[in-house]
RNA sequence: CGGGGUGUAGUGUAACGGUUAACAUUCCUGUUUUGGGAACAGGCGACUCAGGGUUCGAAUCCCUGCACCCCGACCA
């Protein structure tokens, strides 16, 4: 794409209500803008990136068996009462409006019911177990506070897997593969280094949880870890008991602040009894169906990226996150650095790989500012000393160093860093 | 939901109760520039969040509402 037909612009300040490094840097730079507290609207760069980290999602919950669906964000009143979960005093967050007709709905906050009361239509035999749903959808919170830019909104896309399986140990099997997606996901995130596997509460569903904490000062849970472990406590669940249970010493953790960029729970018969989802074992007896929840929020890990890898120059996208793979930035907008830069630009559009020709009639400070702003990993900068010498400029964003490619090693570097 | 704070051009800031609400930046014109946010000249852009009140006079003081931010509680 070309920079000058991008129709978000970058600023040097953010707007004097954003705190939280997130939301400045991304505003910044023109990946969202926010509505109203809790609300982003996310821009073409941001639903780029969004899109990106969607597919790295995508691609784990498949590979562990998850089927996509996409269930509606209106729910109807009668199939919550069935859980308990639709009055005010026990859910505080709901949105709920009313028809013309009077009937009262809500927008969904989360949705164990809505799947669990679909699957009855397809769920009779233990030969249909065990199955694994998910979905990318927008959530409604009616957040008291919402704070932290995008980390926790009032309207967020959410990936929630559900579980379906036959008993216990089928569960704990899954549960278990849950896990390793998910340490997946927040490694191809770029964020898998400060994310901790975290023992936590299972608030109302069950006794415990796991949630996958990041460690940042923008976070709003205090866990103890363990580095070398790479595990960690939930403060809300940190006793001698629970320590003792996973052979921890509290004088190995340490204590951070931490964002939940993921959880899993165990449902157990929690939503299936209610809502009378059971199959049929071997004997023909029915049997309630074991369930269990898997959400990550997708612009709480945007988000979180940011907190985690942004600089005082800007954004830093990894790789398989960032909104295009290459920057090329042309130093001048006409002759042959332009024409070196547009058979470049073409060479490595043509074989599939996403790039940002910086094309604008600016000067190289303002391009170069920008550039680090948006974040893109690798940039190639395009001007009359390189050429002349046959080369190509390389920068990395990260370590803010330029080296001197030959085209084959800068396709082989490119290609290192694409997968 | 409790406590605290803030609302002024697109953005960031300024203005003792007293001219035509200022400065920077963005944006537009022109000239010169062109490898880390260039220089000069000119220009556009604000009913000072809304509604009341005090006053000869309100961006400024008071009241109400709304919005936003922060701390805490909450986080299914």
């Amino acid at each position: 794409m070309r920079q000058s037909q991008i129709f978000t612009k970058t600023r040097r300040e953010a707007p004097s209500d954003e705190v939280a490094k997130n939301s400045q840097l991304l505003i910044r730079a023109g990946f969202i803008q926010k509505m109203t507290a809790g609300v982003y609207s996310f821009l073409p760069l941001g639903l780029k990136v969004l899109n990106n980290i969607e597919k790295i999602i995508r691609e784990e919950m498949n590979a562990i068996g998850g089927q996509e669906l996409r269930l509606a964000a209106l729910q109807e009143k009668a199939l919550w009462e069935k859980t308990n979960r639709w009055d005010d005093a026990v859910v505080d967050n709901w949105f709920k409006t009313t028809l013309k007709n009077g009937n009262e709905m809500g927008l969904g906050f989360t949705h164990e019911e809505p799947l669990t009361s679909l699957m009855r239509d397809h769920i009779r035999s233990f030969r249909d177990l065990p199955v694994y749903a998910y979905q990318f959808q927008t959530k409604f919170r009616n957040e008291t506070r919402a704070k932290s830019g995008i980390l926790r909104g009032r309207e967020f896309l959410m990936k929630d897997l559900y579980s379906f399986s036959r008993d216990e140990k089928e569960h704990d099997e899954f549960y278990e593969k849950s896990k390793i997606a998910y340490k997946n996901v927040f490694n191809r995130a770029g964020i898998g280094e400060k994310t901790y596997i975290t023992f936590a509460s299972g608030g109302s569903f069950s006794k415990y949880s796991h949630e996958f904490q990041m460690l940042t000062e923008a976070g709003e849970d205090i866990i103890y870890y363990n580095k070398e472990k790479g595990v960690a406590v939930n403060k809300e669940v940190y006793t001698d008991e629970v320590l003792a249970e996973m052979g921890l010493k509290k004088s190995d953790m340490t204590e951070g602040k931490a964002v939940e960029v993921g959880n899993i729970f165990s449902l157990g018969t929690k939503f299936s009894e209610p809502l009378e989802l059971f199959y049929k074992n071997e004997e023909g007896k029915n049997i309630p169906v074991i369930m269990g929840s898997y959400g990550i929020g997708v612009p709480r890990l945007m988000g979180s990226i940011v907190e985690a890898l942004g600089d005082d120059k800007g954004i830093v996208w990894p790789t398989e996150v960032s909104p295009f793979a290459v920057h090329i930035i042309a130093m001048k907008t006409e002759g042959v650095v332009m024409e070196a830069a547009e058979k470049l630009y073409k060479e490595l559009t043509d074989i599939g790989i996403e790039v940002l020709l910086d094309d604008r009639d600016a000067r190289a400070g303002e391009k170069f500012g920008d550039a680090d702003l948006i974040g893109i990993p690798l940039r190639i900068t395009i001007g009359e000393k390189s050429i002349a010498e046959g080369k190509y400029e390389f920068n990395d964003r990260i370590a803010q160093k330029t080296e001197l490619f030959d085209k084959d090693q800068l396709m082989a570097y490119i290609g290192k860093h694409n997968v």
